[in-house]
DNA sequence: TTGCATTGAGAACGGTCGTTCTCTATAGTA
DNA sequence: TACTATAGAGAACGACCGTTCTCAATGCAA
C-alpha cells in the first residue's frame, strides 16, 4: 500500500461500514485495522486518532448524503419535483438491506453529548439539508415553515423507518409533503 | 437504606439522569454508584448487570412518555385536540433546558445495533405511540396514512430539536398536523 | 457479651480499548 | 556487501469499565 490518499479512502470506508453497522463505540481500532488490511502503525500514520478518523467518516457521510440527493433530483426539472425527490432518495436508502437510520442522528445520540465535535457536524449536516429544502421551497413561492415542515418530515421519517425496520415512512412523508405543498400554494 | 423499592427507583432515577444526559457507554456504573449514594454491591444486588439497570431506565421512560402525552391530551375532548395536544406536549419537553432527544431514538442509535433489548424496547415503544395516534385518528374519521404522518412529525421534530438545539419544530409539526388533518377531513 | 448474618466501602480482577513501542524484514544507496 | 531508513506485524502499555471479592463495621439473637 504505496498511495497514502488511496490507503486514507479504503481505511474511511472501512470505518465507515463498521461504525454505521455496529455503532461508533462498538468498533474497536484493531476492528477498523483488519477491515481496512494495514498495520496499526500506518493506521495511526494516517489518522492522529479515532476521533480524527470519526470526523473523516462523518465528513465523508455528508458528501455521500449531498450527491445522493441531488443525484435524485438531477432528472427533476421543477422545485415541487427537486422536493419531493428527497423521499423518493430517502425510499431508496430505507430499502437497502444494511440501512441503519440516519449516522447523523445515530453518531449525535451516541456521542453528541460527550463530544463537541460529533455535536457540531450532526449539527451542520441538518442545518445545511434545512437550507436545501429552504431554497427550494423559496424558488416555489412557499414560506420558510414550509421548509422547516418539509425537513421536520425527512428526520421523522428516517427515525421511523431506522427504527421499525420498515421503509414506508418515506412514501408516508412524500404524500404529506405534498398536502403541505399543495396547501400553501392553493390561493 | 432499608426499602428495596426505595432504593430501586433512586437508582433508576440516578441512571437515567446520567445515561441521558451523557449517553449510556459514557456513564460507568461507579457514576451511577455515586449519584445513587449507594455502594457497588448492594447496586449489583438491585441490578444484575449495568443491561438490566438500563432496561428498567428504558421502561420508565415509556411509562413517563405514556403519562406526558395522556396528561397533555387530558383537558383536550375532541380526538382533534388530542392529536393536537401531543405537539404541545413536545414543545414543553424540547423547552426543558435538559432536553436531550428521545432517549428511545439516541439508546437506539448508540446500541440498537448491538444490542438486541434496547431495539425491541425502542421498537415497541415507537410502536405503542403510532397505535395511539391511530386509535386518535381513527375516532376522527382518518386513514391509517394520516396516522402514520402525524407519527413521522412527532418523530422528525424531536431529532430536529434536539440536534437543532431549538424548540420550534413542535409548533411547525403541530402546524403540518393541521393541515394534514383538515385535508384528510375536507369534503 | 458472644456469635452470626448482613452491609457498606472500595480494592481487586479480568477484559477491552486506544495508543505506542519493539523487532524484524525489506528496499534503496554507495 | 554494508549501512540506513522505512514499514509491517502485533506485543505491550496504561487507562478504564463491568463485575466480584475482601474485610471490617453493624445489628440482632440468645
Amino acid at each position: 500500500m504505496i498511495d497514502s490518499k488511496e490507503a486514507r479512502a479504503e481505511v474511511v470506508r472501512a470505518a465507515d461500514a463498521l461504525f454505521y453497522q455496529r455503532g461508533i463505540q462498538a468498533v474497536g481500532m484493531d476492528a477498523v485495522r483488519n477491515a481496512a488490511g494495514i498495520s496499526l502503525k500506518r493506521l495511526y500514520s494516517l489518522f492522529p486518532s479515532k476521533d480524527a478518523l470519526l470526523v473523516e467518516v462523518l465528513n465523508g457521510r455528508i458528501v455521500e448524503w449531498d450527491e445522493g440527493v441531488l443525484r435524485a433530483s438531477s432528472s427533476a426539472t421543477t422545485p415541487r419535483a427537486k422536493l419531493l425527490a428527497i423521499y423518493d432518495f430517502l425510499d431508496g436508502w430505507f430499502r437497502q438491506d444494511d440501512f441503519r437510520g440516519c449516522a447523523f442522528i445515530n453518531s449525535f445520540g451516541e456521542l453528541g453529548a460527550v463530544s463537541p465535535d460529533v455535536a457540531e457536524i450532526a449539527r451542520g449536516q441538518k442545518l445545511a439539508f434545512q437550507h436545501y429544502v429552504a431554497s427550494l421551497v423559496k424558488e416555489l413561492g412557499g414560506s420558510p415553515v414550509l421548509a422547516a415542515q418539509l425537513a421536520i418530515l425527512a428526520e421523522g421519517a428516517q427515525t421511523t423507518a431506522a427504527i421499525s425496520g420498515r421503509p414506508e415512512a418515506a412514501f408516508h412523508a412524500r404524500a404529506a409533503a405534498e398536502v403541505l405543498i399543495a396547501n400553501e400554494l392553493a390561493p
